[in-house]
DNA sequence: CATGAATGAGGCTTCATTCAT
DNA sequence: GATGAATGAAGCCTCATTCAT
C-alpha cells in the first residue's frame, strides 16, 4: 500500500516535470533527458514508470485533463443565483483559472497537434471529443436550466451555444496566448453580457461589469 | 520573366506538396523524402527553394494564411444588407470554406503548435497575432457600422464581440475536427442568432434557418 | 576514481582508434562509423566522448603533440656529453623515434592541412607556434650551452641554427615518407656531421658514423 | 590554333582561381561553386575542361610545381661566383620568392595532405619524391662542384646536406607560416653561414649579412 | 529499484556531377 | 561551348530506448 504510494507519487513527479519541459519545449523539442533533470532523477527511471515518450505524454495529457476538469467542475457546483449570473460565473472562473496557468496553455496546443498528427492521434482525437462534448452537456444543461425557468428564451437552441461558448473560452485563451496585450477576460465579460441578453427572455440592460 | 515564372512554379508546387504531407503527418512526423515524393522531385531540389525544413514549414504557413486570407476578404467584400444579415452571411462564408477543407485543418494546429514550441516561436507568434488583430478588426468595424446605423444597440462593446466571434468560429471548426457528428455549420448558425439578437436594438423573434 | 579512470580509458580508445583511421584516410576521407567499428564501440558512443568529428580531430592532435613531445623530452634529459654529442644523439633519438611511427606521419599532415584551412584552423596554427617555438627553445639552449663553453664559436647564432635544424628534421622526414628509398637516418647524420663543423670553435674532422 | 590558345586561357583562368579559393579554403572546404564564382563563369563549365574536382586539384598542383620549378630554375642559372656565394644566392632567392607567395603556402599543405590520404594519394606522392629528387640533385651539383674546386671539403656528402638543405627550406617556410613573428629569411642566412662555414675546407668567419 | 553508458536507426543537409537548353 | 537547375548518394549527428551494474 505504501509502496504503491510511493510508486505513485514518483510517477506524478515525472509527469509533473514532463508537462513544465513539454510545455517550454514542445513534443518533438523535448528530450527524455531534460525530463529526467528536471525530475532530478536518471533516465532510465522514466522507463521504470512509463512505457515510452509517447506514452508520458499520453499521462501528461490525462493529468491535465483531469486537473482542468477538476477545476471547472468546482467552478460549476459552486455556482448560485438566476441562469444568467452562474453562466457569468462560470466565465468568470474559467477564464481566470486558466489566465492563471498561461505559461501551460502551450501543452494544449502540443495536444492539439498530437491529435493531429502524432501516431497516437487516435486517442488524443477521441480524449478530445469526449472531453468537449461533456464539456459541452454541461454548459448546455445550464442554458436548458434557464430556459426551463424562463429565464431564457424557448427558442433558443442550447446545444449550439454551448457549443460556441465552449469554443469561445478556448479561442479567447489562445489570442490572450498569442498577444500580450491582450485581456481576456474583459472581453469575455463584456462580449457574455451580450450574449446572455440575446439570451433572455425580457429585455435587459448589458452592464459586464 | 519566363525564368522567374518557372521558378515561382516550382515553389509553389513544392510548398504544396509540403502543405499536403505536413497536414497528413505533422511537422516533425514529415520527412523531406516525402515531400519530393509528393512534388515528384528529387530531395535535393527542396533545397534550392527553400533554407531548410523550417523555412519551408513557414513558407507553407505563408502561403496558408495568404490563402485564407483571401477568400476570407471576398467573403467580406461580397456582403451586403443589413448588418445583422451581412454577420450571418460572413459566417456562412467562412465556415463553408473552411469546411471545404477540413482535411487541411490538422494545419492550422500545427501552426499552433510551431508557436508555442519550435525555435520558429517567435515568427509564428507574431503572424498569428498580428492575423489575429487584423481579423478582429474586419468584424468588429462590421459591428460598429451596425452600432451607427442604430441597427445594434449602442452599449455593445464591438470589439469583444468581434474577438469573441473570431475565436468561436476557429473553435467551432475546433470541435468539428475532433467530433465527426459535430455539424459546426448549424450549431453556428443558431449561436448567431442568439448573438444577434443580443446585439439588436429592437426585439427580434430568432429564426436562423 | 575508477569510474573516471574507465571514462578516460574509454577516450584513449577512441582517440587511438581515429589517430589510426584519420591516418589511413585522411581527415575527410574519414567517417565516423569507421572509427567505431576501429574502436570496436557504437557510432553514438563516439559523440558521449567528444562533441563533433573536429572535435575529435583536435583530440587526436593534442594525444598526438603530447606523445610525441613526451618522447623528445625523454630523449634530451639523457642526453649527455659534449654539445655536439649531444646535437648528434638528439639527431638520432628524434629520427629514431619518428620512423617508428612513419605509418602515423601522414598524421602530421592532416594536422598542417587542418591549420592551413579546415575551420579549427587557428586552433592548430597557435598549437603549432607555440610547439615550434618551445623545440625551438629547447634545441637551441642546447646550442647555447655549446658556445659558452667554448665548444662552438661566439658568433654563431643559435636561436637561428635550432630553428633550421628543427626545421631539417621535420624535412628529412617528409622526404622519407615520399620516398621509400631515402634514408633519412643517414642522411641526417651525415648532414649533422658537416653543421657541426661549422658549429665547432676548432677545426674537426667529419665523421658521422 | 587560336581555338586552342583560348581554350588553354580559360583552362588556366580556371587554374588560378582554382588556385586562390583552394588555398583560402582547403581543398575539401571548397566547393566547386565557389571556384565558379571566382573564375567568373558557370560550374558546368569547369566541367568542360576538367573531369573532377580532384581531376582540377592535380591541375592546380601541377600549375603550382611548374610555377615554383620555373622560378627556383631562373634562381639558379643567374648565380655566379664562389659554391658558397652561390649557395647563399640560392637560399635568398628561394626564401624571398616563397615569402612572396606565402598566402599560397596553404596550398603546399593541401597538396601534402593529399599525398596523404586522398585518393589521388599515388599520384601526388609520386610528383613530390619526383620533386624533391630534382630538387636535391641540383643542390647536390652545386655542392658537388664547390668540392671540385676544392672550395668545400672532400669528405661532405653532398647528397646529404642537398636534402637536409632542401628540407630546411621548405620547413622554415612552414614555420613561417604558423609564426607571423618568425623571419625567416634572416634565419636561414645566418643558418647559411654555420652551415658553409662547416663545408668550407678554409677556416672561415662568419657573415651572413 | 535506479541509473546512465552504450547504441544505431533515422533524418537533415551538402555538394559533386549531370544534362537539357 | 556555356550554363545552372536538378539530383541523390553520402555522412554527421541526435536521441529514444536498453540493459548491465
Amino acid at each position: 500500500m505504501e509502496d504503491k504510494a510511493r510508486k505513485q507519487n514518483k510517477r506524478s513527479l515525472i509527469i509533473e516535470a514532463a508537462a513544465k519541459v513539454f510545455a517550454n519545449r514542445g513534443y518533438n523539442g523535448t528530450i527524455i533527458a531534460d525530463i529526467a533533470t528536471e525530475a532530478g532523477i536518471g533516465k532510465g527511471t522514466i522507463y521504470e514508470y512509463f512505457l515510452s515518450k509517447e506514452d508520458l505524454f499520453f499521462a501528461v495529457f490525462q493529468w491535465f485533463v483531469q486537473m482542468t476538469e477538476a477545476e471547472a467542475k468546482v467552478s460549476i457546483t459552486a455556482l448560485g443565483g438566476s441562469a444568467s449570473e452562474r453562466l457569468m460565473a462560470l466565465n468568470d472562473a474559467l477564464l481566470r483559472s486558466w489566465l492563471d496557468m498561461l505559461d501551460m496553455y502551450s501543452l494544449v496546443m502540443e495536444f492539439w497537434s498530437a491529435s493531429a498528427s502524432s501516431k497516437m492521434r487516435q486517442r488524443f482525437k477521441q480524449a478530445f471529443r469526449e472531453g468537449y462534448r461533456d464539456f459541452r452537456q454541461i454548459v448546455s444543461a445550464l442554458i436548458r436550466d434557464g430556459i426551463e425557468k424562463a429565464e431564457f428564451r424557448p427558442e433558443v437552441d442550447a446545444e449550439s451555444v454551448a457549443a460556441a461558448l465552449v469554443g469561445t473560452w478556448d479561442a479567447l485563451l489562445l489570442q490572450a496566448w498569442f498577444d500580450e496585450g491582450f485581456d481576456p477576460l474583459t472581453t469575455s465579460r463584456r462580449f457574455m453580457a451580450v450574449l446572455i441578453s440575446g439570451l433572455a427572455s425580457k429585455p435587459q440592460v448589458i452592464s459586464p461589469s
